[in-house]
DNA sequence: ATGGTTGCTTAGCAA
């Protein structure tokens, strides 16, 4: 099973690439993030012809996340259903092909200390909730996303720019890893332990140019599939060119 | 350098 993530900051403008990379990387599950478009404006039609059911949550203008699958997806879940007073659509779960798959686009966090850093960590604290409740360690559960977090200095180029901000921020790291601590497993980080590959380069101050990126795109994996991965890559290449993504996919592979 | 680029929406926000 071939699974990927990618964060394609807009699924309409991205439309053209979305289905290339299908194309090429004929992948059984793909979740998206950023969509920035309500579920009447998605290309469901454009994605079917390609082979794949839409399993969406969407918004106006920001957010929204997809599951994208080649088999029906079942018991499809939108938000973390907790209650709380929240309209962005940032999280969506399905059972595809018998693994528990949740698409989630974690909240930057604006600037350390701002209201929308305190709503980053406490979502990841939700997040940590959610899994508790719904589900358990022992199951089949990938967990895919923008976390909007590098884990390690190695999975930052140049880390003493980026320390202290939303992406590299102490704080920010304990509370991905606690969700993480809940059972699950970086496979990008098993298949890769030296870092110093990168999922996300912003597009400004010639950020690809420069390879100025971070790995802040992740599949987390319960240890039953952790141990049947059997691949993690980033396309590096789908940041090339015209009108690229922010972010390039990254795509792990299963062995079922 | 509180900068820069992109997308949605059409002036300002979010990333």
């Amino acid at each position: 099973m071939k699974i990927a993530t990618w964060n394609v900051n807009s699924v309409r403008s991205r439309l053209e690439r979305l289905i290339a990379f299908l194309g090429r990387h004929d992948p059984d599950i793909v979740c998206l993030q950023e969509l920035k478009t309500t579920e009447e404006n998605f290309p469901f039609d454009e994605i079917k012809a390609a082979g794949y059911h839409s399993a969406i949550f969407g918004q106006k203008t920001y957010n929204g996340v997809a599951i994208l699958s080649k088999s029906e997806p079942s018991d499809v879940s939108r938000s973390m259903t907790d209650g709380a007073e929240d309209p962005q659509a940032r999280l969506i779960s399905a059972d595809v092909a018998g693994v528990r798959i949740i698409s989630g686009y974690f909240p930057n966090g604006g600037t350390v200390g701002s209201d929308k850093w305190e709503y980053k960590l406490d979502w990841m604290k939700r997040l940590g909730a959610y899994l508790e409740k719904h589900h358990k360690k022992s199951e089949a559960l990938l967990l895919c996303g923008d976390t909007n977090i590098a884990l390690d200095d190695k999975d930052v180029a140049n880390p003493e720019s980026w320390a202290e901000t939303v992406l590299c921020h102490p704080e920010g790291r304990a509370a991905l890893n606690d969700v993480i601590a809940w059972g699950l497993h970086d496979v990008f980080r098993e298949k890769n332990p030296d870092g110093g590959l990168y999922s996300w380069w912003d597009y400004r101050m010639l950020g690809f140019p420069k390879n100025d990126g971070l790995r802040i795109d992740h599949i987390l994996a319960t240890s039953s599939l952790a141990k049947k991965c059997t691949a993690a890559v980033i396309d590096r290449d789908e940041r090339k060119g015209s009108k690229p993504s922010d972010h390039a996919p990254v795509i792990a592979e299963f062995s079922l």
